[in-house]
DNA sequence: TATATTTGCATCGTGTGCGATATAGTTTTG
DNA sequence: CAAAACTATATCGCACACGATGCAAATATA
């Protein structure tokens, strides 16, 4: 029987496993500097643009569950990079808000995504090429997460 | 000062932290069918093309190092896929060779790659489009890993 | 050839990811 | 309005990833 598709060279979903493995570790030396790991950087990303969420609205962002987020939350706080109010409206919920630790990071971390984008933008590929990847992998966002059912 | 690059939706490496994390999920129907999880499916696509191979050989195909790889190829010798032999040769290499039951997966694997395809190809995502990404990841491979150095 | 270095594999500790489950608070419904 | 259903968060268990380190075997070197 033919099993050319078994073969790990014609996968399609085995470079993006290995690419995004590589990219954290490409973001590694940037982000120990302030003691962050990459998905602590992604929480960070999330409350600069929009300080005060739920844990779930972080999740929603993300892509990340409560059983994961949770306890990286925890290792944050401990940090004292942001701290937890539970909700007088609704007793469920807890907003995560930036302390100023948190929100000055954001002036170490400016630089960043220039750096990565360098070493991912090169000869051989161009920025147009990365634009387009972008365009898939969001497309593929879409029909993987269940957003649109949540809509 | 200029944040836009700082904003979630205009980074390249979380959709693809993202896109990676949903592939595996969308994996898991068909890998639970055989009791596998995707990096030990990964290891057994490397042994199917190539069976006996030492742990350093299945690393370098999938990028892995032994203090990832060493554990679980004992969870899967554990449940009877493989064996792990120490070479006569070089008496601190371990090769790993299939057992029967290992083989016999192959078979049970064959549609799956078809199966994740019909997912990730839609009228949104076309063929030439995710060929095109696999190019640009294939690409960032290259770069991000040290294969080059070490040819 | 004795010593230093390198290599292949393994173990340990920490931090994710995530399915399953628990718990407390909120909303829906009979 | 009481019981049922739902929701937001947290906990638990397991399986990765990976840096740091250990150890034994092999190789290089003085």
């Amino acid at each position: 029987m033919d099993d050319q598709q078994l073969k790990l060279n014609n996968q399609v979903c085995f470079p993006i496993y290995s690419v995004s493995r590589l990219i954290t570790k490409a973001y590694k030396p940037f982000l120990e500097e302030m003691d962050l790991t990459y998905p602590q950087y992604l929480v960070l990303l999330v409350l600069w643009e929009n300080d005060k969420l739920s844990v779930n609205q972080i999740g929603e962002k993300l892509l990340l569950n409560t059983n994961t987020l949770s306890p990286l939350i925890k290792r944050m706080e401990k940090m004292d990079l942001l701290k937890r109010t539970r909700s007088k409206e609704d007793e469920r919920s807890v907003f995560i808000q930036l302390t100023e630790k948190g929100k000055a990071l954001k002036n170490n971390a400016l630089p960043i995504p220039e750096k990565l984008l360098n070493t991912l933008v090169t000869e051989d590929v161009t920025l147009t090429e990365v634009m387009l990847l972008k365009d898939t992998l969001d497309k593929w966002i879409d029909i993987l997460s269940d957003k649109k059912n949540s809509r």
